[in-house]
DNA sequence: TTTATAAATGAACATATATTCATGTGTTGG
DNA sequence: CCAACACATGAATATATGTTCATTTATAAA
């Protein structure tokens, strides 16, 4: 955490303040989620590892959209490939993902 | 939750996925966060209410984009303004988006 | 009433992002 | 080997988003 000083008066008190790197990777993590199809993605996997053509029926997308999706959710390393024949089956990377997941969710419906 | 089954094959299993309108409001929720300016707005306002003025400086960008940032946070209910003379004061809407921040927070320092 | 300050707002611009389409790569089965 | 399949990738386009600047409203002070 940064603290600033506000060096003009007393109505600006000191804070802390998450430093910009911090507030930047706590922000391209929300950002993988601002996303309704990734959403939906990370809500199947929440239940077990699926390959990407299951996932582009259950999403209701195209293969390609959630083959781009799964690369920067990748590459966030909020999902890992196994590679099986031709298929690739993608899981949550860690449980902590899920939670996040179900933080939101609990916001969502009640809140 | 829907229900998607796969009317194909047995390798595409039927599974739960958040329904779009679900989906949607997660994406807005998270999306809400997935800025570090804002990010930074809002680990100011975990700490207590402040103002507008305050919080540009804090956070570094001028009024106006904190401004912006505001009408957005209030939109989605994450923040509550009480005004004071000239001045406007935020603070987080409850405790609930704290902890959602917390737990990004968490999943950036370790995991 | 004037002047200054705090904040909100709208327009404009620049950048980021999601999806589609076409194509490429690797793997399986005939 | 060849054809079909599963997935990845790049380019292109359309849309969303963040910041700046100018303006506006509201409040306080002079």
């Amino acid at each position: 955490m940064d603290r600033v000083g506000a060096g003009r008066a007393e109505d600006v008190p000191d804070v802390e303040v998450v430093d910009e790197e911090t507030a930047a990777r706590l922000a391209e993590l929300f950002s993988a989620l601002s996303d309704s199809s990734r959403v939906r993605i990370l809500s199947v996997l929440a239940q077990g590892e699926m390959h990407v053509g299951a996932l582009a029926h259950a999403v209701g997308i195209s293969e390609s959209a959630v083959s781009h999706h799964l690369r920067g959710l990748r590459q966030m390393r909020l999902v890992r490939a196994r590679k099986e024949g031709r298929f690739v089956f993608y899981t949550l990377d860690d449980d902590h993902i899920a939670d996040l997941f179900r933080c939101g969710l609990d916001h969502v419906r009640h809140g």
